[in-house]
DNA sequence: TTGGAATGTCAACAACACTGACGTATTATT
DNA sequence: AATAATACGTCAGTGTTGTTGACATTCCAA
């Protein structure tokens, strides 16, 4: 039952790969994303923020000045999702929003001072469990993590991606 | 701002971390999760089911007979929650709710056919994915993966996972 | 028999996503 | 100059999933 349905495949050099493996993997990303997720909720609970706020915060300080269509297509949400969530950075004194000067219909967004303190401290208590994670895997194993996570993305969601990984940097 | 802190360490035998490398896990762990849950998420808003329903499912295929109380520890969330949803799979005729022998407040939950169909389709959606990803990295780097996926896990949760891998696999 | 554990149910609420519709600038196109 | 398209914001409604709190029932065990 958890064997035995790809072995003609092996011959023609593929991995092969039992039910029990790939179930393994995905029961994983349900625990590991829990944990991922875990230690910043405890922080935004605090301040009556949510996930969305973080993600927001998150990818307003990779692209600072980006626009409210871009972090859409980033975030992957409609824009009354994001409009929401964004108000409340707003009023909050934690992102700025600024009209474009080449084309006023544009909002630019960036993070006040404020902004960047929240920002740091979810992503130091992301990190700080990322860390310690790679250091119990090791170097190769975080190499394969990272591979694997990248074969996993919607071609689209991975362009973006990688834009933020090889674009962009300051 | 990206490099410089933790050098001393690195004399100490331990991995030297960019910043930037654990943005990166943290962004491929967003962008990947995304991927994860999207061919499920397709079949399921057909049937007008959620992502709760998938997991319910999943856990209740993979430790038939478990009871709810199993089951919300698993799943970590409260009996509202969880009940809401098994309740709609029971009236839907997918799971099966049977009173305990040895102890009769228990009540002991099995998928029907019908489920188990259901339950198959979306763990199939989700395997293509992970398949296809595993086999575009290759096996070392599946074997990174879920090392550093285990380290991330909060211990509790880590229990689970380890339960469900290790025992009651008839 | 009393206390506690397991389960279930009701109600209220909040976060976060969605759709659809509408309005307002601003820019691009014809 | 008129029209279309784009970027953004907002209002209203809906759905899923999670939370608390309160309360009843059933059963086991001391």
């Amino acid at each position: 039952m958890t064997q035995g349905q790809s072995r003609s495949e092996n011959t023609r050099g593929l991995l092969f790969l039992t039910d029990e493996q790939l179930r393994k993997g995905i029961e994983a990303m349900f625990f590991a994303y829990r944990g991922f997720t875990a230690d910043p909720d405890r922080i935004l609970a605090e301040k009556s923020y949510g996930r969305a706020h973080h993600r927001a915060l998150h990818f307003i300080h990779r692209s600072p000045g980006t626009t409210v269509n871009n972090l859409l297509a980033t975030l992957g949400v409609t824009k009354q999702s994001l409009n929401r969530v964004l108000r409340t950075l707003i009023e909050d004194g934690l992102v700025l929003n600024e009209v474009g000067i080449r084309d006023k219909r544009e909002r630019h967004l960036t993070l006040t001072d404020a902004g960047a303190d929240l920002e740091s401290a979810l992503s130091n208590a992301q990190s700080d469990r990322m860390r310690s994670a790679y250091r119990q895997a090791g170097a190769d194993a975080v190499y394969g993590f990272c591979t694997v996570l990248e074969a996993m993305m919607d071609p689209e969601l991975k362009e973006h991606y990688e834009h933020l990984t090889g674009g962009e940097q300051q």
